[in-house]
RNA sequence: GCCGGAGUGGCGGAAUCGGCAGACGCAGCGGACUUAAACUCCGCGGCCCGCAAGGGCAUCCGGGUUCGAAUCCCGGCUCCGGCACCA
């Protein structure tokens, strides 16, 4: 925490009181105790030792006493800086968000919270940092900007550390929250800690288990049985935490089996269409596209076969598919059901029960790393009935096969091995008919297939479809839905893969879900007002890697809302993804005790204008946050559709042996010591300055030291304008040729240059750019140190832009040497964080002359400099009058002049 | 396999409405300063030939469009991320 007060290392029944009074008006388990701070530092003056003195005697003195100036001027300190400014912005409170009352212009800036895994690495750095860096730059620009912190506090680290270590996850997570928040402090971030989330506090969860209510009340939430991810070793797992192609447990890496239990679901499927809306909203298209296809749309039909009469079956049960291709329909030969489709039972013939059920059993017992395996060879059993094709009444037999899943469409399809490779490996492993139907001009339609011939192509036309021969495959498909679908047998369908969010966890360390089971009255939800449903104390796990839950009474036991009578608590918790799913709407109004959320705060404030984090949350947390947002809508609580406007994925810094940075791995980069050496600016600009934002990439800190120098050139050039260096000949003499009126002009110019290019570089997250120019915008300057016209007017003025636009990427060392600039001044302090964004100078940008660059047959020949309103005669004159051009023309006649882009370049064509 | 993204000096990376390839920085080399070293400062710096002036070759590879291509088009190769029998 920046603001004082107590340390919070609560043991959980602290948490548990300070609970008590938090529901009662009081404070959660954010630190700070009370609010408003009250011990202010009163010094009037931020910068104890200025070095105006030293500067000033340096002025005007000569080469060889400047031998001296490294040595005698104060040197470039950080560790002494920062701490300083640090707590001083923290004084003054200068990233408090007013988020009621004040007249400019809101805007929220969220980065993703972090988990409170105990310590900040380079990681944390590189995804904060920039973004701070663009909190500051809007606000200079005149917003009002939220920019909060928190913490995404439960999960299973917390709880297998307990395990392992004995302690309470309660208590390992706090301390690693008190460590993270100091070290926060030291990347000199503004975050509004006032606004603090700590989703493991009951005063947050509790509105977890709230929301959860209102979506069960409005049909969004609902319980079914279903097969879970499980690992033999640390049991249940959330679906993202399966790894990779083949289905392994992050943890242990052990193959991953399902599990049926009975589960909580969110009916994300019922937003599949509007989900698939990106309009909008301005986020990166690859997350757009991930989504997208997570979502799997699918168009098709959905087609009735009925079951064959035979000495066993009466008949006439139907067996309905999904499909996408339709106008494969006549090439259909078999049928294929999930092993766990609920006719397998019945339609099996007797002679056949035995094998089918032992393949159902075996499908059952099957890892999905070997079920799911595409490179396996196709199995299955035939279940001995038989269905009849609707287009031709042919009899085609049934199977089973575990490559037909269950949760997809209806767990049943018709086979057309022709027309897909799945069902054509399968035909040529059980010898059944392949019929051709869809042919490419010139193709014999009886010719045997060697492979399926899965290509939908506009030529394509039909055969051996009766009367739809001859059709194109699109308009056959649809003429054949048509006319089945007049008797009833088939009806266009869209179907989607994403699946419906299953959310129940069987692990303590998350928020309990609030409903109550009875043996009269069934699923009973706990009422608002018995709301929050704690966690208990005491923690019995025993190593036995079930829920602890299940073996607590006194959690367990709970009287019926409803009867009254003894009944049971559900134990499973929920998935920490709903934490994070809208948080970012309780920073708003952290303390609301009468409600997760304020709607006047939200209606004022969401969207979020800006949010950052990493891509590797495409598909899980900012689809579930989509999700959310959508159905806190529809259940009244806020107006937002969307929760985020504008998306920045930043890349993810690996370890310097590419992979990702892991305390397993043992590649985690401590920042402690590059801060300590370097300073936080310094690291703060090299995590910037290193590449494109979205890029991240392995980490090194080869490198570091050259934007150290940077900073040094710019301390320099604020307290010593006039010092020479002694190893350059021509310090303190102007460049060749150039008066000292065009020298100010220059400095002048390259100043308002950079100030014309740099903002749209901060808008486009071009930090590294941006960085660069204001390197070479210090080096032009340098190029001027102790010359006439250092000091000067225009030395001044450029300094000051410099620093404003160096402000927010680097903003201890610019508050120090402003705060200094000022005090030799004679200036009353006020933050360069507080300044308004200074602007350009469209006089000083236009540039008198400038050179052209001249081609002969496209290659770079020479250059010519013409006056920056020559017009194309004027400058088709000067190029011909070189006499490099002529030399290489040799007396030809150029065919052609290009002048390009209004003169920007100048080609000449011969021969 | 499908879907996305990317291949530029020794290294990180600039330049993408087609118009000076290599900004800025690192490492390297030369020099100044220093008794010396470090620090700092100045300069050089894609590759090849050449004393130089200059020339040739260069943005993963091969074609193409264009006065002109890192950039656009076609075909390949490699790497990274996502998905994983979704009918």
């Amino acid at each position: 925490m920046i603001r004082s007060g107590p340390l919070i290392y609560s043991p959980f029944r602290g948490a548990i009181a300070q609970l008590e009074e938090h529901l009662h008006g009081m404070q959660g388990v954010r630190g700070s105790s009370p609010r408003s701070s009250t011990n202010r530092d009163e010094t009037a003056n931020p910068h104890p030792s200025p070095a105006r003195r030293g500067v000033n005697r340096l002025r005007g003195t000569t080469v060889t006493e400047t031998a001296d100036t490294r040595t005698r001027i104060e040197r470039y300190d950080p560790t002494a800086i920062e701490p300083r400014w640090q707590a001083r912005w923290a004084e003054l409170g200068l990233h408090e968000t007013d988020l009621e009352h004040d007249p400019r212009p809101n805007y929220y800036l969220l980065t993703m919270y972090p988990y409170p895994s105990g310590d900040l690495h380079i990681g944390h750095w590189y995804i904060v940092t920039p973004s701070d860096a663009l909190a500051r730059y809007r606000r200079m620009h005149g917003y009002n900007v939220f920019f909060p912190i928190g913490f995404d506090a439960f999960g299973l680290p917390a709880e297998n550390a307990a395990i392992k270590n004995g302690g309470h996850p309660f208590t390992w997570t706090m301390t690693n929250i008190e460590t993270m928040r100091r070290q926060f402090r030291t990347m000199g971030a503004t975050f509004d800690w006032t606004k603090e989330v700590v989703t493991a506090d009951p005063s947050y969860y509790r509105w977890n288990q709230w929301l959860f209510l209102r979506f069960l009340e409005a049909g969004l939430a609902y319980r079914a049985t279903s097969a879970v991810d499980w690992c033999p070793n640390d049991g249940t797992l959330a679906r993202e935490q399966v790894e990779g192609a083949d289905r392994r447990c992050w943890r242990c890496g052990a193959p991953v089996e399902k599990r049926d239990l009975a589960q909580w679901f969110l009916r994300t499927t019922a937003y599949a269409d509007e989900l698939l809306d990106f309009s909008g909203i301005d986020w990166p298209e690859p997350v757009k596209v991930m989504q997208t296809n997570w979502i799997g749309r699918s168009e098709g039909a959905e087609i009735d076969f009925e079951v064959a009469p035979d000495s066993v079956q009466p008949g006439g049960d139907r067996l309905r598919v999904f499909t996408t291709r339709p106008d494969t329909l006549f090439g259909a030969t078999f049928m294929v059901l999930a092993p766990e489709h609920p006719l397998v039972a019945q339609l099996t013939h007797p002679d056949r029960r035995d094998e089918v059920t032992a393949y159902v059993e075996r499908a059952r017992r099957e890892t999905e790393i070997e079920r799911l395996s595409t490179e396996r060879e196709k199995t299955g059993v035939a279940i001995g009935a038989k269905a009849i094709n609707p287009v031709n009444g042919e009899r085609i037999p049934i199977f089973i096969a575990d490559y037909v899943l269950s949760g997809y469409g209806t767990g049943a399809i018709m086979a057309v091995p022709a027309h897909d490779e799945r069902d054509f490996a399968f035909a040529m492993k059980f010898g059944l008919t392949i019929r051709r139907v869809v042919a490419a001009p010139g193709v014999d339609a009886a010719a045997p297939m060697e492979d399926a011939y899965v290509a939908h192509a506009s030529d394509e036309h039909l055969v051996n479809s009766g009367r739809f021969d001859g059709l194109s495959a699109d308009a056959g498909g649809a003429a054949i839905v048509a006319w089945l679908a007049e008797t009833g047998r088939a009806e266009p369908k869209v179907t989607y893969r994403l699946r419906d969010w299953l959310i129940s966890r069987q692990r303590y360390w998350g928020t309990p879900i609030p409903v109550i089971y009875c043996e009269r009255d069934g699923i009973v939800p706990v009422p608002d007002d018995q709301l929050p449903v704690l966690l208990p104390e005491t923690v019995d796990d025993a190593g036995s890697g079930d829920n602890p839950l299940n073996h607590d009474e006194a959690f367990l036991r709970v009287d019926c809302p409803r009867c009254g009578r003894t009944a049971r608590r559900e134990t499973d918790t929920m998935d920490t993804f709903i934490d994070s799913s809208w948080y970012w709407y309780r920073y708003l109004s952290p303390d609301k005790a009468d409600g997760p959320i304020d709607r006047a705060m939200t209606d004022r404030w969401t969207p979020v204008d800006q949010y950052t984090g990493g891509a590797e949350h495409a598909v899980m947390h900012l689809l579930y946050s989509r999700f959310f947002t959508k159905a806190m809508a529809d259940c009244g609580l806020i107006a937002d559709r969307e929760p985020f406007k504008r998306l920045f994925n930043q890349g993810q810094i690996l370890g310097a042996d590419g992979e990702r940075m892991s305390k397993s791995r043992g590649n985690v980069q401590d920042p402690d010591e590059l801060v300590s050496r370097y300073g936080a600016d310094t690291v703060r600009l090299f995590l910037m300055f290193m590449g494109p934002w979205d890029q991240g990439g392995p980490w090194s800190p080869t490198g570091i030291g050259g934007v150290y120098r940077f900073l040094n050139r710019v301390w320099t050039l604020v307290l010593d304008p006039h010092g020479r260096e002694p190893g350059d000949p021509e310090a303190g003499m102007l460049p060749a040729g150039q008066s000292p009126a065009e020298a100010r002009a220059a400095i002048r110019s390259a100043a308002h240059r950079t100030l014309r290019d740099v903002p749209a570089d901060y808008e486009a997250f071009r930090f590294n750019t941006m960085i660069a120019k204001l390197m070479e915008l210090a080096n032009t300057l340098f190029r001027y140190r102790g010359t006439e016209i250092a000091g000067g007017d225009e030395w001044n003025e450029t300094i000051r832009l410099l620093l404003t636009m160096l402000a927010p990427a680097a903003p201890h060392i610019s508050e120090e040497l402003w705060s200094r600039r000022l005090a030799e001044a004679g200036e009353a302090w006020t933050s360069i964080h507080a300044q308004a964004w200074p602007e350009v100078d469209p006089a000083a940008v236009v540039e008198s002359t400038r050179e052209i660059p001249v081609q002969v047959n496209g290659k770079l020949r020479d250059k010519v400099v013409v006056a920056s309103d020559a017009t194309d005669a004027e400058i088709q004159a000067a190029v011909l009058a070189r006499q490099r051009i002529a030399a290489i023309l040799d007396g030809r006649t150029p065919d052609r002049i290009v002048l390009a882009g209004g003169g920007k370049l100048v080609n000449l064509v011969v021969r």
